[in-house]
DNA sequence: CTCTGTGCAAACTCTTTGCACTACC
DNA sequence: GGTAGTGCAAAGAGTTTGCACAGAG
């Protein structure tokens, strides 16, 4: 019950694997959920300090295109990156700047497929408001105090 | 039974009346549905040729504030600009580059409120894709025939 | 060994900001 | 006339591009 390593996924998908790329994917694909490009490149820069802007610009462009990453523009001045395929939307709450992911309802996958005549490619989600741990200021040790 | 008067609308929200935001109201309302920036900005500039990029950005941010527009990021590089106020969804031809609206369904109206605890101000739904004329370019005469 | 990927720097685009001048109310 | 709006220019942020060197296959 080995997982496959990374270079393995990047085999499979026909990418020339650099420590740049695994690297880039398993930031991707590691705890922090929604990277913008900075973080990517901050936290490559702490492995990886020769490594360059433009090569994150390019590595994520290259995973969009063999949909190992999906770019969000929920925010409305930088993109966010998802790796987590499976249809869903998006929170951004406009207090912490959190994007949380939320759950598609059915009638909006039913409609992927077409739209009046039109074929859909792709639906991006977004919702925008204030998280519950903003809503709820007194409520700082539950979760939302770092910051 | 006589319409409002731009002058009219922009009292009533407290916004002092000024040629440039009179002509930038008309421009959101009239026939280009889902203007940018620099487009609001080149008509505006037929008329009131002094007018700077600037005054347009500001503007802009009033409307929104003031709930007369919504901005809309479905394009990646620029926000479009649209002032149907009702709830709906958009489209985007990723060939023409055409924004067109889509009908909200209501399920994700339903949501409207709230979400995973979450309150939930505002919906942005982007559906991406090839829109009908694109799909069919034997049929450029109907209507997709402009560049 | 060859061809693609990377790093660097400069360029580009969209947007924001600061300030003096203008013009609504 | 006083306050808020406009125009201008420069700055800022995010992203893209071109090219020489490095490194994967």
């Amino acid at each position: 019950m080995m997982e496959k390593t990374i270079a393995q996924v990047l085999h499979e998908n026909r990418i020339r694997v650099t420590p740049q790329r695994m690297l880039v994917y398993k930031i991707l694909n590691g705890r922090q959920e929604h990277p913008t490009v900075e973080s990517i490149y901050a936290r490559l820069k702490e492995r990886h300090p020769s490594v360059s802007l433009a090569t994150v610009y390019t590595i994520l462009e290259l995973f969009k295109r063999k949909s190992l990453v999906r770019e969000l523009r929920i925010r409305f001045d930088r993109s966010s990156f998802d790796s987590v395929m499976r249809p869903h939307h998006h929170f951004l709450c406009r207090k912490c700047g959190r994007i949380a992911d939320v759950d598609m309802p059915p009638c909006i996958a039913s409609r992927h497929g077409q739209v009046d005549g039109n074929k859909i490619e792709e639906f991006h989600g977004y919702f925008y408001g204030l998280c519950n741990q903003c809503r709820a200021p007194e409520s700082k040790l539950k979760r939302g105090a770092k910051k």
